[in-house]
DNA sequence: ACCTGAACACCGTTCAAGT
DNA sequence: ACCTGAACACCGTTCAAGT
């Protein structure tokens, strides 16, 4: 397995986006730019999945010839790169700024997290596998902070930090991909019950039905934030 | 994103063993079988990742004809089925029966199945998106056994079997896609550096240059058993 | 500086045909 | 029952060429 390289670097050093016609963008096609591009790759994403972004369907999205698009990121991991860090910005609300409660700010954060990743289904399988971009960075600080800040003991802030990590990547990735229809949804109750004298506990207590995600998550997350660091 | 199928279906409905020359192989080849194609598909994916796994390499390395694999299993989606399947087994070490320790035999449980995965780098990314398959079905049974025979709540055996599954796939493809070269992870120390203005905290406590994962693995997993179930 | 189509080297899978 | 090669419909990316 190939060691992960960024990707994200372009044939331009910057960006110039000085329009030639300052305050009126010509009719019909915009012309092709990286916010544009991964713009419209997220778009693609949503609909299509990790595996339904091709390069040629992306260019066509956007009015432009086919191989126009490698000009601008050189690179289909590129593409990946940048719609992942589009989608992982952190917009902190300022209203909800919990004064001295780290407890609900970090379970605020890590579920803001959590349902942004949701709205773009694909994105948690991918944060894994890719070099860390400034937003993800960003969220990764900030809950470093807030940690440090409630009193976690240095020696223990990775190993806090890491932990809530494998738990929101988990539960997301999980989450995101457990997609069943209806009729999946029957079928697989059927095969559970079928199996039953095989898996007695997990088909007692319902263990692939239990919808209630959302709960689930939040229930668990309670579970590890007093394993991290105990209320008094 | 289409819901998952099993796909692991073959147009065979039983797979006869019976050989046209019993206790001796063919020189040469053996024929095709479900056994020698899944066995290959595991190699192939160790060797080459996810991505580097396709059907008429596996063909060739079997020394079949490109397509003859198509008779045998339908699917590339369906190796994946098998290749994931069979890289899950447990194989309880009798002696290591901890009689009441449950947190033991927990650890050890997850600790296990980690290494599997983590002797298959492939193995923990491709497991949230396929359907659970017996193999994975024994493993969560087990979990949940000995859960509830540890005491948690049946009311919270459900949140407790996915937390520690969150944890332990989030851990697992993390580390498994983490595997940099050392001129990366000089890379990364000093990108890091240079960006301390903008990450203190994380750069202090050297969060992306931590090497010790299996100590981290078993840290949090401890911190995540004391919130499930605390120690009295 | 920015865009383009033709072309290359692949893929997974189908199918008619072999034994 | 089991295997095969040719062929189809795709892909990502390169490159020489346009403006």
């Amino acid at each position: 397995m190939a060691a992960k390289r960024s990707g994200a670097e372009s044939k331009q050093s910057r960006r110039t986006v000085a329009s030639p016609r300052p305050g009126q963008e010509p009719r019909g096609e915009a012309p092709l730019s990286l916010e544009r591009i991964v713009a419209s790759a997220v778009e693609l994403l949503d609909a299509e999945g990790l595996d339904g972004l091709k390069m040629r369907q992306l260019a066509d999205r956007l009015g432009a010839g086919a191989m126009s698009l490698y000009w601008h990121v050189g690179n289909k991991e590129a593409v990946f790169d940048l719609a992942l860090d589009a989608v992982l910005e952190y917009r902190r609300s300022p209203e909800i700024v919990a004064p001295q409660d780290w407890r609900g700010e970090i379970i605020h954060m890590l579920e803001d997290w959590r349902a942004g990743m949701l709205r773009h289904p694909w994105s948690a399988s991918l944060l894994p596998r890719r070099a860390l971009g400034p937003n993800i960075l960003s969220r990764l600080e900030l809950l470093g902070k807030t940690l440090s800040k409630a009193g976690v003991a240095d020696a223990d802030l990775n190993v806090a930090i890491w932990s809530l990590w494998n738990y929101v990547i988990g539960a997301t990735i999980t989450r995101a991909n457990f997609e069943l229809s209806d009729d999946d949804r029957a079928a697989a109750q059927q095969r559970l019950t079928d199996l039953s004298q095989h898996y007695p506990t997990i088909e007692r207590s319902r263990l692939l039905l239990d919808n209630d995600w959302d709960g689930a998550f939040r229930k668990g997350l309670d579970f590890l934030l007093d394993g991290l660091a105990p209320r008094e």
